[in-house]
Formats: structure tokens, C-alpha cells, sequence
RNA sequence: GCUGCUGUAGCUCAGAGGUAGAGCACUCCCUUGGUAAGGGAGAGGUCGAGAGUUCAAUUCUCUCCAGCAGCACCA
């Protein structure tokens, strides 16, 4: 045994543990091992931290050696040298290009960038060349740690201010790690892979050019920041690439468009003209969630689309939100002044209004109203994204008032009735965040420790998972958000629930209690698609455009395939349409052949097609869209069957 | 809102300082064809809007509008 201070212990995953010197490295550790390991290893996990195989190991400590085999640290690796590698290859062929921040991301990373000329598409090109020419140069990496100083006067001299002002953000005093790739360094947490050839050269891209405020800050300068993809080796990126292609032909713009679902236009900029077929999978849906929401308790109700200021000023939003709102001035006769207002940005003041007509009584609560309300928000003009993000909008939006005790039953009652309409929409997982009281607040410790607490019973009332958001609540109480995974695995929040107790104080809401007193009410904020035009866009690409079959706008046409069909043609559509089954007619001069390509182009679910055959044995061949087959069918079999299909799922 | 890019026929796109083209879609004609595009003819555009440079602008410059990507924002 070697002197406790000289000589440490590691533990290998198998359980072993080996003698070494103190100030090992763990590349060192794996040269011991085999210099096929020495050549192989990327970098190593010692006690649970990612160590560079060139930082120096002072303690016991259990330790696993990684190669490229890792996926999870070799993509990090990879991904985090190919940053400094293409801020190297940036700088080398534009040298006054000052250099700022470059993490690793999802699938790849970023780099941004301070120059005047922008970067342009062709320069990518170029980047990529100068990156492959420095991995082959195979040069070392090497890494040092500096106290503060010495760091920042070296970025002085070679100015790099971005530098400077980021390790001067860094609290503590504690010396910075430095890293050279070759010549070219940079300030870094590390860990990095041993020299640039350990990157794989043909399993990177560089995806695209954008602007991006230096440290998230709208205030400060706007960088230039460049994205790469990249992986362990060239199938995944490929693989990776085929998946983007992929996403874009889910595209619910796209898919809107094919399907003649809605469009856009200059002059409503951020609102959706929906067409019929579009119109159709809207009112779908809102006639299933009217029934949902009416068997869940809630009472429907409608408010006014154009409001006063006063009640927004009431309300705190016209001082919060008013660069968002459409403000509608309107010169009345005889008034002094002109009247201001503005087009509701959400229901919740007008709710309150409900609320406070008539004295309530305890034995009302809780008290669910619902709307479908429409709100118009003018949202900023790089916010708009098709009809996910849009500035006129429908909340299936509903506020229950209740008392501080009634908020947990409400709680879990609303994650039941949320998961119950998602699984019927087609997506069985979701996920919640927590968010819990932020710095600044109102109320009392006491008050949030019990609504937080509410909150987090009633989820677990319901046996599901949640994450926690600390900090992320509103000023005046906690928050759930539900996310949906889409069939890609992009995720997005739909459905929250809020409690509020500042609205009934500020607007003045009032229940006449057990002991005849007046109390205030909570008022707690809820909806589960959110609004309809982003959960129909999500619909949209969830489904490839192949939605649920009672969701699909043009569920069957049936195509004649020789004109003395026709006839018994309208006889099927009729039969179907009876049986509640969206169906037309496609009796049009045309081969069967084309009918079939287009309306599959359109993702029409079914396409019956008929001939003489058919005609003479009251049946039909079905064909279903993405399958080649065809089946022939009695068509009282196929009226029930679709019928059936047709039906929303909470009516079956 | 910020940075960059884009805007030509319903859609996808080509084009050039001398007032425009393709494919698909559309209309008409021929074709009655059995599961992803049968053939022919025709019609369709103030080249996003405004200003400037020029003998001449859809093309070059500027401003505005809208869209796209990212950032910031999302009650």
C-alpha cells in the first residue's frame, strides 16, 4: 500500500478496484489497461462526472472508461469539439470574427458568432471544407487551467471581449479551464476528445445561419449563430436527416393546404380563413369537447369580443399587455372623449363578470364556466408560425371558482377529464410540469405551502408522474402545464391548469359563505387543447394528415369507375350519409386510376369504388388509404361498419 | 420586435435591364377505363405595394407589407 497521499483507488464497473497514483489521469488509467483502449477511449465517468481523459484524478473514486461505442458521451464529445472546431474553422478564414458561446444541443450544437458581414448559405460550404481539413489535421488537444485573470487580460490582448464579459459573469473566483485545439483556443468546461481526428469526419452538418441576442438578451447585440448537426457515424446522421425530411412532409402548413383544410392571407395577417374541409375537423372537435365539457360539470357560457379598457385596466392587463392587445377606439356621439377598447386577449376578466351577477352562495361552488372563446391577440410578428401560433384564437377555455379546500378535488378531477379527451385524440402519453412559487410573489408562505400542496396531491391522486418547475409559477400561485409528444417526438404544451387567487381580488368577486359572511373566492384557469387552431395543427402532424377517422374531414368517396354506375354511386354516398358517414360522390369522367391518386393525395380515409360488378351485387370494394389491397364489401356491412367508425368515441 | 433569406399563374418553381415561361391544377373536346397521373385543345400573371435611378425596371437601389429560419415574446 502506497502512502494515502500519493496513492488513490479506483473502482471499475466490474467491480474491481485498482492502485494508482494520485493526479492520475483517466488516460493514463487506460493505457494501463491496453493501448488499444489507450487509442479507443474519448473520455471516462468518474464518481458520475464526464472527466477529459486529460484531467488528473486526486481521489478514490469509481471510474468507466468510454469509447465512441458511448453514444451518450461520444455525442457529446463529438458535438463539443465540432463547436470549437468550426469557431477554429470560422476564425481562420475570417479572422475578425470575435467568437462568444458554443453548446452542445440536441442532435448537434450552435455557435455564435460576432461579425459584421453576415454569413451566408455558400459560406457553410466553405466552414464545412476548413472543419474536415482540421480534423484530418489530427491535431492534439490540449487543456490547461488559468486563475481569472491571467484569462481575461490574455482575451484582452487578443480581443475577444465576449470572452471577457463571460468569465466576468462567472461567480466565484475559481480558476477557468483553457482549451487548444491545435493553436486555436478557447475558455471551456470541457471534457474534449484528444485530437481533432477522433472527431468523424463524415457524420456532421452544417444545417443553417441565424440570428440569436447575445446571452438570450433582446436588449443586447445580435450575434450570428451557426447550427450543426452531428453523430457518432454517418448512417445516424443520415438516419437523422431522413427523419428532418420526414417532419417536413408533416408539415400542418403543408398538409393545409394539400388537404384544403384553411389558408392565410396578407390581410389577416396571423388568422385563419378555414375551408370547409378545415371547418369540418374545428367543429368536430368542439362539438366532442361541448359534450365532454357538459357530462364533466362544466356550464357553458359566451362573452363580448370588444371591451372596454377599464375592464382591462381592472383587471391589470391593459398595463401588463397592452402593446399586445387590438385596441378598438370608437368616437361615440355626444361623448367627450373617444371610447377605448379593446379585443379580448383572453376570457378570464369576462368570466369574472359572469361570476359576479347575482350574489353567489357557497352551495354554488365550485362553479365551472366554460367558453370557446375567442380571443385576438396581436402577437409579435416573428411569433407567427402557421396556425400554431396565431393572433386570432379559440381557448376551449373554462375558469372554476371555488374555495382554497375544493382546489385539489378540482385539480385531480381536471387531470382525469384532460387524459380521458387526449387518449380519445389519439396520444396516450403527456407530461406534467409543476411550476411552483417564483422570488417575486404575493401572498403568504402558508397560503402557497397549501395550494402547492394541493396540487401536488391531486396529481399523484391520479398516479401519474410529473416534473417540477421551481420558480416557474405565476406571481400569485402555481401552475400544472400538460405537454403532447408528437409521432416525432416534438412536444408541446396544450393543456394548463392555474390557480389564481389575485383575479377575484382585483375584480372583485365575491361568495356569500357558511357563516353569511362574504369570502373570495380561487379561481383556477384550465384548458386542455388549449386553442383549437395550434391542437388542430398538431392534430394535423401528430397524423401525418391522416387523422382519427371520425376527425377526418372527407371520411369516404365513392368513385365510379364506368359512368353506368353512377346511379347506384349516389345510392352509396346516400346509404353512408344516413348512416352519419361524411361520404360524396366522385362521378367524375375520369379513370379509376386517377380518382384513387387523387383523392389519396388528399388522405381521404376510404375510396369505395364501384363498377358494373358492384352495381350487380349491391356490394362495393374498399380501399383504404396507405393500403394496396382492395376488399369487396356488402354495402349494408360497410354502412354499419363506417357508421360506426364515424362515431366520436364518446358516443360509442 | 431583432438578424438573415424569400415574394413571378391556384400550387411547385424557372427566367432576364427592352412589358414573361414549365409541370401540375382549372375549362372544353375525345376516351367508359378495375385501384396512385389516358390523349388533345384552351384559358389564366399590373412579376407583393410604393418611391427612386434609367430612354426603358418585374429585373438595380430605398421604404413598406407578408412569408420562412432562428432569437426574443407567448396573460
Amino acid at each position: 500500500m502506497a502512502p494515502k497521499d500519493t496513492a488513490i483507488s479506483l473502482t471499475f464497473p466490474d467491480g474491481n478496484a485498482r492502485s494508482f497514483e494520485a493526479g492520475v489521469t483517466a488516460g493514463d488509467v487506460a493505457a494501463s489497461i491496453s493501448t488499444s483502449l489507450r487509442k479507443k477511449a474519448i473520455s471516462a465517468t468518474v464518481n458520475g462526472a464526464h472527466y477529459d481523459l486529460a484531467w488528473p484524478i486526486e481521489e478514490d473514486a469509481s471510474i468507466a472508461i468510454h469509447t465512441m461505442a458511448d453514444e451518450e458521451q461520444a455525442n457529446e464529445l463529438v458535438r463539443h469539439d465540432l463547436a470549437h472546431i468550426m469557431a477554429r474553422a470560422v476564425q481562420e478564414i475570417w479572422p475578425d470574427t470575435k467568437v462568444t458561446i458554443g453548446p452542445v444541443i440536441e442532435n448537434g450544437w450552435y455557435y455564435d458568432f460576432d461579425r459584421a458581414e453576415p454569413f451566408t448559405p455558400e459560406d457553410l460550404g466553405l466552414i464545412e471544407k476548413k472543419m474536415k481539413e482540421i480534423i484530418n489535421k489530427r491535431d492534439p488537444v490540449r487543456t490547461e487551467v488559468w486563475d481569472r485573470a491571467r484569462a481575461i487580460k490574455h482575451y484582452e490582448d487578443n480581443g475577444e471581449p465576449y470572452k471577457v464579459e463571460l468569465i466576468e459573469a462567472i461567480p466565484g473566483d475559481e480558476p477557468l479551464r483553457m482549451y487548444w485545439h491545435g493553436d486555436w483556443q478557447d475558455l471551456c468546461r470541457g471534457p474534449h476528445l484528444q485530437h481533432t481526428g477522433q472527431v468523424p469526419g463524415d457524420a456532421f452538418k452544417l444545417m443553417s445561419i441565424a440570428g440569436a441576442y447575445w446571452r438570450g438578451d433582446s436588449d443586447r447585440a445580435m450575434l450570428q449563430r451557426i447550427y450543426g448537426v452531428a453523430f457518432t457515424g454517418k448512417e445516424k446522421l443520415r438516419a437523422h436527416l431522413n427523419m428532418l425530411e420526414e417532419a417536413a412532409k408533416r408539415d400542418h402548413r403543408k398538409l393545409g393546404r394539400e388537404m384544403d383544410l384553411y389558408h392565410m392571407q396578407e390581410e389577416a395577417p396571423g388568422q385563419v380563413f378555414w375551408h370547409p374541409n378545415g371547418w369540418t375537423i374545428y367543429t368536430t372537435l368542439q362539438d366532442y369537447m361541448r359534450r365532454k365539457q357538459r357530462a364533466g360539470g362544466y356550464r357553458e357560457i359566451n362573452t363580448p369580443q370588444v371591451v372596454n379598457r377599464k375592464l382591462w385596466e381592472a383587471s391589470g392587463h391593459w398595463e401588463k399587455y397592452q402593446e399586445h392587445m387590438f385596441i378598438v377606439e370608437v368616437e361615440e356621439e355626444h361623448a367627450a372623449e373617444k371610447a377605448v377598447n379593446a379585443l379580448k386577449p383572453m376570457n378570464c376578466p369576462c368570466h369574472v363578470q359572469v361570476f359576479n351577477q347575482g350574489l353567489k352562495s357557497y352551495r354554488d361552488l365550485p362553479l365551472r364556466l366554460a367558453e370557446f372563446g375567442a380571443c385576438t391577440r396581436y402577437e409579435p410578428s416573428g411569433a407567427l408560425h402557421g396556425i400554431m401560433r396565431v393572433r386570432g384564437f379559440t381557448q376551449d377555455d373554462a375558469h372554476i371558482f371555488c374555495t382554497e379546500d375544493q382546489i385539489e378535488a378540482e385539480c385531480a378531477k381536471f387531470i382525469n377529464f384532460l387524459a380521458d379527451i387526449y387518449d380519445d385524440l389519439g396520444f396516450e402519453k403527456f407530461e406534467i410540469k409543476f411550476a411552483t412559487r417564483p422570488e417575486k410573489r404575493v401572498g403568504s408562505d402558508e397560503s402557497w405551502d397549501h395550494v402547492e400542496g394541493a396540487l401536488e396531491a391531486a396529481i399523484k391522486a391520479t398516479g401519474r408522474e410529473f416534473t417540477l418547475e421551481p420558480g416557474d409559477g405565476a406571481f400569485y400561485g402555481p401552475k400544472l402545464d400538460f405537454y403532447l409528444t408528437d409521432a416525432i417526438g416534438r412536444v408541446w404544451q396544450c393543456g394548463t391548469f392555474q390557480v389564481d387567487p389575485n383575479l377575484p381580488e382585483r375584480l372583485g368577486a365575491t361568495y356569500i359563505g357558511e357563516d353569511g359572511a362574504k369570502h373570495r373566492p380561487y379561481m383556477l384557469h384550465r384548458a386542455c387543447l388549449g386553442s383549437f387552431e395550434r391542437f388542430i395543427g398538431i392534430l394535423i402532424e401528430n397524423s401525418a394528415g391522416k387523422l382519427p377517422f371520425w376527425l377526418a374531414p372527407r371520411q369516404v368517396v365513392v368513385a365510379s369507375i364506368i359512368s353506368d354506375a353512377n346511379d347506384y354511386v349516389e345510392d352509396v354516398v346516400a346509404a353512408l350519409q344516413a348512416a352519419c358517414v361524411r361520404a360524396e360522390a366522385d362521378v367524375r369522367n375520369e379513370k379509376i386510376n386517377y380518382k384513387v391518386r387523387e383523392h389519396s393525395v388528399a388522405k381521404v380515409p376510404i375510396i369505395l369504388a364501384v363498377g358494373a360488378r358492384e352495381v350487380e351485387d349491391r356490394t362495393v370494394t374498399v380501399r383504404r388509404l396507405g393500403e394496396k389491397q382492395t376488399k369487396v364489401e356488402a354495402l349494408a356491412d360497410v354502412t354499419e361498419t363506417l357508421g360506426r367508425d364515424a362515431t366520436p368515441p364518446d358516443l360509442l
